[in-house]
RNA sequence: GCGCCCGUAGCUCAACGGAUAGAGCAACGGACUUCUAAUCCGUAGGUUGCAGGUUCGAAUCCUGCCGGGCGUACCA
């Protein structure tokens, strides 16, 4: 049961009591949401903030609109007699005989009081969506762990989900590779181990065409770099020129300065870049002797896209021949991570039916030819939508335009769900306007952006030579990092190590990639965030180590205890609510639905882990104020293990929702 | 230039239009013969970028300014 719900429905009642006509039926539920958690104990548990918005209303005073609320509004059996303050604030309590009922019924209740939702909506939820021929990096994290946690909650909850992965199995990366494959390849690297021969052929060839591009730009670099700089130095000279006394216009020529300045250093990094680019394949002999004997590679690779477009059968057979194993690689890193999808609809699964959608928004007037290529263009945005281009070729906007015509036909879901990062919030704003203008009316769809992992120097995270981090390497240092916390505590354990080599390795895995996880899954998600293994391992703080470290205490109480947990649901012993920090845990464990409402309804996973963190937290103070195996009575030992194995079981749901592993010992 | 997002404690971040803005880290002071101290308890730290406005009530909504990030017609 949703206890926060249920309050709000009796005010909406209350509301519907007062029988005054000035408050609309539809007022009820809009006044009812602003029943709310307290945000300090010292008010209560629940607070009713109707009476305030009211008083103008019905032009009577705040207080007494509360107390009149207060008395129609039946709260029973939950809540104590509300209590109303002179502002207008309405008090709710939580009795503490009803919190041990709703406790005691939460034993044996598999869903731990979660109600499934009524009625269950149909979802798509588009994440992940790497590109399968390069190796999967940092940039991949965000998607693929927020779109799992948004997949399970949501299954959770009682909902239709379709976890779709939209690979990107289509794209120039794969011309990078057939070029590769032709020119580059060690056919004996190949034989042995495919996807790392696939991986380097598509490093080499990108390195090429960077290094071409480089060149290319290099004169236009330099020149730019150079009219920014003379450009600072008349900002500069405008600056001095401004007398003292003008302080609005020496405001104004700071500010210019100011500018020129940050272009100035972006056209230089830019420049050092192109340069760097260069400078890697020039110094290397052999890197040099393939760029001089490949001009054009960028050329020959967009030609070998095309080719594999348009269906030549080489291309297509060495195509198909490449994607099993590229494929295979991806499904071990989602293996690693625990991420599942239900479908796996790269874009080539639209590829067919692109020329079909083009003729479609043309034939409807949804779009039409502007310089040469096929534009759909939406009212108050400033750039169409390319749908094919001046020289045939479709876009990734005409696959999803497919993709969600196929997704409708398939499964006509309720809401699509695109958890992809925020650079891309005018693409979908144009997708959805075009989608709307085509007939899909009905559909929500939801553009879930998020923000980008930053380093600690609080640029976009790479490694020190300016390269993405491959997101397999940063799991590994993760595991390996979690393996030493591991070790160090265990051996520091007051009664020995309890762990065998074999366990710690597991802890650590767990350890590390929950760490990974957590650490992104506890930021606004449309926050940038500071990537840090320091940070993310920490064994205080909000962190899935702290979460994991209360599951495994209480687990041990468990095993100290000779206790089985199963035998504590079945016994269903009455909850005892003796003491600030159980009351604290009890309140917690009874208000888990709030929190997953709370994910779901803006899409948001830190809204659990700011639970999750709340309960450990509570639950660590219970374990120092509260002893279990050791309480005075027979009766409140079996209280306080059930209120243990409710804690227990709530951070196991919850992080399980996360996608992150909990472990019986660490 | 235009568009979108952001500015909260020294640092990293929460906060649903609600009461005295919360955590963690870092700092300082306490608690292990007691179920895991990977912990807990306490102290200190704030003009929520600035200025207006709307509201009974604003970090939150609106306007302007300052500062930052990202995107801006044929890449994905």
């Amino acid at each position: 049961m949703n206890l926060l719900a249920e309050l709000r429905r009796r005010f909406a009642q209350a509301l519907e009591k007062l029988d005054n006509e000035a408050i609309s039926a539809a007022q009820w539920e809009e006044l009812a949401r602003l029943v709310l958690p307290c945000q300090h104990p010292r008010f209560g548990d629940y607070q009713a903030n109707l009476a305030m918005p009211l008083a103008r209303q019905l032009r009577r005073p705040p207080a007494e609109i509360a107390r009149q609320l207060g008395e129609l509004a039946d709260v029973s059996p939950w809540c104590l007699p509300p209590e109303v303050t002179a502002q207008g604030f309405i008090n709710l309590r939580v009795s503490d005989e009803r919190l041990a009922a709703l406790l005691h019924d939460l034993l044996p209740d598999e869903r731990l009081g979660v109600p499934l939702a009524a009625p269950p909506l149909s979802y798509v939820i588009d994440y992940s969506a790497p590109n399968v021929a390069k190796p999967m990096h940092v940039g991949h994290i965000r998607s693929t762990v927020i779109g799992d946690a948004l997949y399970r909650t949501l299954k959770f909850l009682g909902h239709r989900v379709i976890g779709d992965n939209h690979l990107g199995d289509w794209g120039t990366q794969f011309g990078m590779i057939i070029y590769g494959y032709r020119h580059f390849r060690d056919p004996q690297a190949y034989a042995r181990q495919p996807v790392a021969e696939l991986g380097r052929l598509y490093r080499l060839v990108n390195q090429l065409i960077e290094h071409e591009e480089a060149c290319a730009q290099l004169p236009e670099l330099k020149r730019r770099a150079a009219a920014t700089k003379q450009s600072l130095e008349q900002a500069e000279a405008a600056l001095r020129a401004v007398p003292p006394t003008d302080s609005a216009g020496q405001k104004r020529a700071a500010a210019v300065r100011r500018k020129c300045e940050a272009a100035l250093a972006a056209a230089e990094a830019e420049l050092a870049e192109a340069r760097a680019r260069i400078q890697a394949v020039e110094s290397d002999p052999q890197l040099a002797s393939l760029a001089a004997a490949h001009p054009q590679i960028g050329a020959a690779v967009l030609a070998e896209t095309a080719r594999l477009h348009a269906g030549d059968p080489e291309n297509v057979r060495l195509w198909r021949e490449f994607l099993p194993a590229c494929r295979a690689e991806i499904d071990r890193i989602y293996a690693r991570l625990g991420v599942r999808f239900d479908v796996t609809l790269g874009e080539s699964f639209y590829h067919d039916r692109l020329p079909q959608v083009v003729d479609e928004l043309l034939a409807r007037g949804i779009a039409q030819h502007s310089e040469g290529a096929v534009c759909a263009f939406v009212p108050d945005m400033p750039a169409p939508m390319i749908v094919r281009k001046r020289d045939g070729a479709f876009l990734y906007a005409t696959t999803d335009l497919a993709t969600i015509q196929y997704r409708m036909e398939a499964w006509s879901p309720d809401v699509i769900l695109y958890v992809v990062d925020h650079r891309q919030s005018e693409h979908f704003r144009l997708l959805f306007a075009v989608a709307r203008r085509w007939g899909y009316q009905q559909v929500a769809l939801h553009h879930l952006s998020f923000g980008t992992v930053l380093g600690e120097d609080g640029r976009p995270f790479r490694t020190r030579s300016g390269d993405t981090v491959g997101l397999e390497s940063l799991l590994d240092e993760a595991v390996a990092r979690a393996y030493r916390i591991v070790c160090e505590n265990d051996d520091q354990k007051p009664d020995g190590p309890e762990l065998s080599e074999e366990e710690r390795r597991q802890v650590a895995e767990t350890v590390g990639i929950g760490a990974i996880k957590y650490a992104d899954l506890s930021q606004h998600r449309t926050s940038d965030y500071v990537f840090s293994y320091e940070k993310m391992l920490a064994t205080k703080g909000n962190t899935a180590t702290y979460m994991q470290y209360a599951y495994a205490r209480v687990r041990s109480i468990f095993r100290k205890g000779g206790e089985q947990p199963e035998a504590i649901r079945a016994l269903a012993p009455p909850i005892m609510i003796t003491s600030p920090a159980e009351r604290a845990l009890a309140l917690l464990l009874v208000r888990f639905p709030e929190a997953l409402a709370d994910v779901v309804e803006d899409f948001c996973p830190n809204k659990l882990t700011a639970y999750l963190w709340e309960l450990a937290n509570s639950f660590s103070t219970f374990f120092e104020e509260c002893p279990v195996l050791r309480a005075p009575t027979t009766e409140l030992r079996q209280s306080r293990l059930a209120l243990c194995d409710l804690t227990a079981r709530v951070i196991r749901r919850g992080l399980d929702l996360l996608g992150i592993g909990v472990c019986e010992k660490m």
